[in-house]
DNA sequence: TTGTACGCGTTATCAT
DNA sequence: ATGATAACGCGTACAA
């Protein structure tokens, strides 16, 4: 293929250069190549055109032609700009290293994607500088509406937030009646409680997750709410809030251990708390599902693949995440909108399984 | 309070509405407030002005409290438009769900920040087809340059990319020769291999992640390298090509441990995958570190935290992604770029600290 | 120091 | 069906 230039390369040497390296084409770039002007170029390519007569098929044919050829990408910056709307749409997780977050935010993506919306997600870390700094970013990109992951109960950021007009609902974690998409996280708890209290179990423990998150907070409604209607209310210092991931189940798992009398079960709000909460009880010579029970939260895939398989609500995360977008899109179209809750389902797997001995 | 209202507030009914419920507040509008012209609120605001006199000083003050005053959220679009610059960075991962890739980007989000660069960031799924749509997105949202986690080691997604003279580097997976920050991860997998054959292990088995996935292929190639190099080669039906998550690590798993002879160490080019390693080990009543040694590869959080300790070559995350924004940038200043590889660390852990009993 | 004028790329409106 | 024109919000040369 090397010498096998043919002859007319050399007559048509002025060719418009594909894709462009220096400088982009833009809708004047094609109306120049076209001899048509810019508006017109504009209504084919976006599909602006009420009748579909003979005479316009073929000039939008050879538009579309010349924008492919030049490599013509639309300046979607510009056309919000016009249009008033960026078709964007801002997220908050507290952490994406969160694989519950993560995996909530994979189904905000696809909804997003469904509705012809693009999605930036930000860390926040739950702290509310890096949130105002990541909010303040979102809103001077105009975004058309807003997606919260890491509400916290109190709710005052959103109501200051909401002073903004920019449309929002909250996934994971509801607070106060904003709008919301979470798993049904009191029925969670109820259904962890019901379980192990079957088992026969009843001194038990709570790892509790962050006292401002309302997840961590009905999941512990939940569960206690169903020991006291039994007669065995769950004591304070039997419930100990910490971070959601492996270091705070760990942490907290320490605090119950040492309760007297101990737990003979412990239910962490999250499964990587409970993996910190096994991790604990190795280190004990404690064995879960024997000599204490494990019940977790979220039934992230790794949970039935531990060595010891831990027992877990199966939280919908995917789906909170998609209906979440569905609900802001009916927001944004001025529908009534409610807070949705989406059924857990309990798990039972070996770190649950046996029925407690002193029963 | 209900009925307190001031005197004051009859004279002066209509005041600007400081946050601006139905339209934005723009410069215009805080340059029509102060009887000033827009372009001097725009330098002031943007903090573009030469010497600082008395007299703008004033002024300066008075603009930036109205700007206050009316909830002024400048346009970052419209500034991006007229400057030919969005301070927007794209960056593709294969899934956030995974922990590395979400680490990763934490870093990345933090280094971006602190050079001024907003970043928006979109699961590929090591999907062409998504990988392209979102590199579109990207484009026409006028990127200023992108980070690829996502490569695959033929490298002609990116030959095509380069074409459109968009700036980029390469994290997680190297490919070709472009600009990357990765873990050493041939060292990486020298350094399980090493330890795994001072134990005494003669016949193991490797999970080596996607075939694609240069992080892996590296990973393979240190640890069998290391092996052949001691006269013990390592079969190619003892190399196992699956996802980097949990249920990859036990699809290989099963493959492996069908082997005659079985391996008695399985190393396993992530965590994730390793745990799936170990949960198919407890399924077939195999004891990890006793009956079959599992090293892992990034050494993520929770691997100290299994029931069974997680032997891990730690891999520093958060640093590749930060080192990621940084080669970047000298990248789009023009300076010289290199491939940059960080150094890994081994951590023995009870998955594997017991010597190989046959040896 | 401050004002004037223009253009970034696109879309919407009005006229032809 | 197509052309002309204005405007979105901002930054920057240039003039005063």
């Amino acid at each position: 293929m090397q010498g096998a230039k043919s002859a007319t390369d050399v007559t048509r040497a002025a060719d418009p250069a594909p894709p462009a390296p220096g400088g982009r084409a833009t809708l004047k770039t094609i109306a120049d190549l076209t001899g048509l002007h810019v508006s017109t170029v504009s209504r084919v390519l976006n599909g602006t055109t009420t009748g579909a007569r003979a005479a316009s098929a073929a000039t939008a044919e050879r538009i579309r032609q010349v924008a492919r050829e030049v490599g013509y990408v639309p300046d979607i910056q510009a056309a919000g700009l016009r249009r008033q709307s960026s078709r964007l749409l801002g997220v908050m997780m507290a952490r994406l290293t969160d694989q519950v977050l993560a995996s909530i935010y994979e189904g905000v993506e696809r909804a997003a994607t469904r509705h012809g919306f693009h999605t930036m997600v930000s860390n926040t870390w739950d702290d509310p500088a890096t949130r105002q700094a990541h909010v303040a970013m979102l809103l001077s990109r105009r975004v058309d509406a807003m997606i919260f992951g890491d509400a916290h109960v109190d709710g005052t950021f959103l109501a200051e937030f909401a002073a903004h007009g920019v449309p929002f609902v909250l996934v994971n974690r509801r607070a106060a009646d904003h709008p919301s998409v979470t798993c049904d996280d009191v029925e969670g708890g109820r259904l962890a409680a019901e379980h192990l209290y079957a088992q026969g179990h009843r001194v038990v423990g709570v790892v509790a997750g962050l006292p401002y998150a309302a997840n961590g907070i009905d999941r512990t409604t939940g569960f206690t709410r169903y020991f006291a209607e039994r007669g065995r209310p769950v004591p304070g210092d039997h419930v100990v809030h910490a971070s959601f991931d492996a270091a705070g189940g760990a942490l907290a798992a320490e605090r119950l251990l040492d309760l007297d009398p101990r737990p003979s079960a412990i239910f962490a709000v999250s499964d990587f708390a409970a993996i910190g909460v096994l991790g604990v009880l190795r280190e004990r010579g404690l064995r879960a599902g024997r000599d204490v029970a494990v019940v977790g939260f979220n039934d992230v895939p790794i949970a039935a693949q531990l060595t010891i398989p831990l027992s877990s609500v199966r939280n919908p995360m995917h789906e909170v995440g998609a209906r979440g977008v569905d609900l802001l899109v009916r927001l944004m179209r001025g529908e009534p909108v409610d807070r949705i809750t989406l059924a857990p389902e309990l798990r039972v797997r070996e770190s649950s399984a046996l029925p407690y001995p002193g029963a």
